[in-house]
DNA sequence: AACTATCCCAACCGCGCGGTG
DNA sequence: ACACCGCGCGGTTGGGATAGT
């Protein structure tokens, strides 16, 4: 177990970086912009390994960090997509501009995990404590399995309970009060749609390759391994909260499916910034919601950042190779078209409850006014995230594991 | 005021993956 | 096929800040 390679070299400075260092580091990356990380201490004059100088940059240097203590509405987010993701620190946080995953990680770890276990909520499974510890006085043939695969998380894998629809297949049962809570009032997001129309969000998240202990929530697979195909164009997605018995009903909509299960190729969710761009023009940085003394130094510096003829692009260009993999090519300019509606509609996971189906677990966690999107928190959220908004936005969403993990509002029923 | 406990967060660390030779 | 390297991710830690006694 020794130290990573980059940190065998002699005199590497650690702990706490100085306004010194940062301001180094910055300039160096404002000249020359972002490639090879275990050069950039040699040349930045930092006695730093690289790694250390890569993490610097994501997690408190780079321009695009929105700094401050989280809102509501980003806590809510997170605890929807941990809900769905598990500790994908790095996903979650591809959710949440300028937020790094360091930062919603540590929160999650010193907050939210809190809050969830005061309301009676198993912050690993998102499961009533109570049930959760049912289970675990219970393990499974298959529980037996899943320890052996070495997971840090306790699971329980029972047979889930069938609510009384028979025909369902049992693998697409899905105890996620997900599937309650993030329903979408589509007021808000689609001003096309009457009163009278109810949307439904889709969440078709196709099987990925490889089969993970965190993939599942709870005591099931979680919608990942929900082997949505092409060929199940219209069959509904049942999503099954087992507490209340109350099954929830989500829509494949036929004409949007062949397009959801697929990538478009020309999304390239980048942050690409050109000399020419004027800090000071970008409201996330000259917002001054930046706190603490050493802050003020970078501000200052961020004001000229890229002053030189260099192009920075952070991001998330490794997704995009993956879209490139993924992506089965029939009717690709079509589905452009299509894509380029779904892109521009924004993924807000909301807790407006549209149905019959129970309220959210995190009822108590999730203020009611302090909603995602809902008629009237259009404002809230949005404005706080300035020229972020929306929250996020389909092409934000693809990433190594999650390639098909695709979100799209539909008119249904 | 002094001490202790707890919280919070920046940074470290090991591991796995993908690219390259 | 293999080794090496760089990078990114998630878990963990150390220490400063804050709260409690």
């Amino acid at each position: 177990m020794g130290r990573h390679s980059c940190c065998y070299k002699q005199k590497l400075r650690k702990g706490l970086w100085s306004p010194d260092e940062d301001e180094k580091l910055l300039n160096y990356i404002t000249k020359h912009g972002l490639g090879c990380w275990s050069s950039v201490p040699k040349l930045a004059g930092l006695q730093r390994c690289g790694k250390s100088c890569r993490l610097r940059w994501i997690n408190y240097l780079r321009p695009d960090l929105k700094r401050g203590a989280f809102s509501q509405q980003e806590e809510n987010l997170i605890l929807e997509l941990h809900a769905v993701l598990g500790n994908r620190w790095s996903q979650i946080a591809a959710q949440l501009p300028g937020r790094t995953d360091n930062e919603i990680k540590n929160l999650w770890n010193s907050c939210l995990k809190k809050k969830l276990r005061q309301r009676g909520i198993d912050p690993n499974t998102h499961k009533p404590l109570s049930e959760v510890e049912n289970d675990k006085d219970k393990p499974s043939i298959a529980d037996k399995k899943l320890a052996s695969v070495g997971s840090n998380e306790v699971y329980s894998f029972v047979e889930p309970k069938k609510p009384n629809q028979g025909s369902i297949p049992p693998e697409r049962y899905n105890p996620l009060e997900f599937s309650t809570s993030s329903k979408i009032n589509n007021k808000s997001s689609n001003n096309n749609l009457t009163s009278s129309t109810t949307s439904t969000q889709e969440l078709l998240l196709d099987s990925i390759n490889s089969c993970r202990p965190s993939d599942m929530v709870g005591n099931y697979f979680s919608l990942q391994h929900l082997n949505y195909g092409p060929n199940m164009n219209n069959t509904p997605i049942y999503m099954s909260d087992l507490n209340s018995g109350i099954t929830s009903t989500i829509l494949h909509n036929s004409a949007s499916t062949s397009s959801i299960l697929q990538t478009p190729t020309h999304v390239k969710p980048t942050v690409t910034l050109h000399s020419n761009n004027n800090f000071n023009n970008n409201p996330s940085i000259s917002s001054g919601d930046i706190d603490g003394n050493r802050s003020t130094m970078q501000l200052q510096n961020n004001t000229n950042f890229l002053r030189n003829n260099s192009t920075m692009t952070w991001g998330m260009e490794e997704s995009v190779k993956a879209d490139k993999d993924a992506i089965s090519l029939q009717g690709e300019e079509q589905e452009e078209i299509k894509w380029s509606e779904y892109l521009n509609t924004p993924f807000l996971l909301g807790n407006t409850v549209q149905n019959q189906t129970s309220q959210s677990i995190y009822s108590d966690v999730i203020k009611p006014e302090s909603g995602f999107i809902t008629e009237d928190s259009s404002t809230g959220w949005q404005q706080h995230n300035q020229q972020h908004q929306p929250a996020f936005q389909l092409s934000d969403i693809y990433n190594k594991d999650l390639q098909r993990f695709s979100v799209a509002f539909g008119q249904t029923l």
